[in-house]
DNA sequence: TGAATAGTGTCTCTGAGACAATATCGT
DNA sequence: ACGATATTGTCTCAGAGACACTATTCA
């Protein structure tokens, strides 16, 4: 079969330059998420939970001394998942983890060196895991905690084009000291056209369009954890289901009512035989993740 | 400030070079769907609906003479989104449209040129805009209907690994003929682990692995139809709500009931005060898209 | 008048929200 | 016994599924 130079296939191959476009580099980049206890106070409470989120800090420029999501560069013969996996494994030595593509970053001048997408990932990594890979190698990896709060709403009319803005305070802190960023999500419809669109309006402390990547992350995370199984993946083997339910709890950020959670959870957790001991109170039945279904 | 090599930003981008590493291209591919009457034989039956997607005809290697999905490089001053819109007003000449990323593919040797992420895009086109561009000026581009239908299902628990397999029989057919594959997802799920892949088992007459991508899109469409206003996006202004209905139904490939839809569909649109005429039988009101909430 | 579709009524069942009551451990 | 959490019960209400019924037009 000959094309319209009248090349087969094979000549076509032989004559091909790679190099006529120009080219964008692509980088993988994490939000890894966990879930930690606060070491607790008081002596015979529950300890509170933390949504936590990796980070590290640069050490070159540009953005030096900010702090960066995880990631790197996909390489020639990977894939961007595998690339993605490659990083959370450096960072954090955890292999075989719930990891989610999310969106593909392309905003042009997100990167001052030059021509970089980012196809960005979400981990979700339990907290025994990570116990086991606390004093990282990276002295300039921390985990910060997360809290993501919406702080107005705005909607506008114009030209028969209907917006809602939500602007939402992105705060991030950790030993290392406290990060914020404000993100407005617009949400544009109008007769036919619909779209969803992140921009970063404050940011102090983070490096890139890293703020906007991480709010994208926590709303996926919040809108999927109602209709999907992904808690589980941020719990160790066993767990109560109050734990499981703290969890739910600090993601959203809105505290949930026990009898309904249980009946809901239920379909995505199995029963062991052991309970917690020891606690100062009556003991609870450990759950572990339901294979089944 | 200075890096570890005592260079200031500026001196540092002076001397960075955007050539050290091996790059890929970036495509954006869409799939763009819409739901067109089929014109119907009977004398006062409603037309039935079928859901279509663009395709064109390549005219050079490779897969020269296969039908692969619109789209094309994305170019260094645009993000993935302005190429994906470019791409699609030049095939289509329609602006202003629903358009939705999809997914990143870039699995290794999917393009036999050279590295090719595809960076993929859902657009839904509503049928009035449609017929405008009926007659296009590429000869090579065709409107396929859609099927998409499981053909088997498949537990397998391996190691602790749990993968359930879903098989699909993705066919294509228009005036230029019958386009066949056969997709796999497979949703695995261990301990810790969880993914979703889609894998192309058989292809007659798809380029690349644009099978693959046509999958991706019509299950995001499904899942989504059920808990958004995408569907309103298919219909022109005014519509009734049995066209409505038949939308879903096409989409869904399963029927509806017509109360519970009604009640479901009344939050996404609004009433206007025209009705059908002359149809053979009782007019029915038509109702536009809602633009509150 | 009848074919065909438009539109409404209503019964049931399920699941979520809300609140209350009981159970059990460790000190 | 008491503090704290674990676990279950149940009432109510909203929404989905299912089926039946009435309404209206045009050939």
């Amino acid at each position: 079969m000959r094309d319209g130079n009248g090349l087969t296939e094979r000549e076509f191959m032989e004559r091909y330059k790679a190099e006529d476009y120009e080219r964008p580099s692509v980088a993988a980049d994490m939000v890894i998420f966990t879930v930690t206890d606060r070491s607790e106070d008081n002596y015979r409470k529950l300890p509170e939970k933390e949504m936590r989120v990796l980070l590290i800090q640069r050490g070159g420029h540009p953005f030096l001394g900010k702090w960066a999501l995880p990631g790197g560069f996909v390489r020639p013969n990977e894939t961007t998942e595998q690339a993605a996996a490659r990083e959370l494994q450096e960072e954090t030595g955890v292999r075989n983890v719930y990891l989610e593509q999310l969106y593909t970053f392309s905003d042009i001048g997100r990167d001052p060196r030059t021509w970089v997408m980012s196809c960005s990932y979400m981990a979700l990594i339990d907290s025994s895991q990570l116990r086991l890979k606390a004093g990282d190698d990276a002295a300039n990896a921390a985990w910060f905690k997360v809290s993501y709060r919406q702080l107005s709403e705005r909607k506008e009319l114009l030209a028969g084009r209907r917006t809602s803005f939500r602007r939402h305070e992105l705060k991030l802190s950790s030993d290392h000291g406290e990060l914020t960023a404000v993100v407005e999500r617009a949400m544009t419809s109008s007769e036919a056209t619909s779209g969803t669109s992140f921009t970063v309006l404050f940011n102090d402390g983070l490096a890139f369009d890293h703020a906007k990547l991480i709010a994208y992350a926590i709303e996926r995370l919040r809108g999927k954890l109602n209709y999907t199984d992904l808690a589980v993946h941020l719990m160790p083997e066993l767990f109560t289901m109050t734990e499981l339910q703290q969890v739910y709890e600090v993601i959203l950020d809105k505290e949930l009512l026990k009898p309904a959670f249980r009946r809901k959870a239920a379909d995505l957790v199995e029963e062991s035989d052991q309970y917690t001991e020891n606690a100062g109170h009556r003991p609870s039945r450990l759950y572990r993740r339901k294979q089944e279904e």
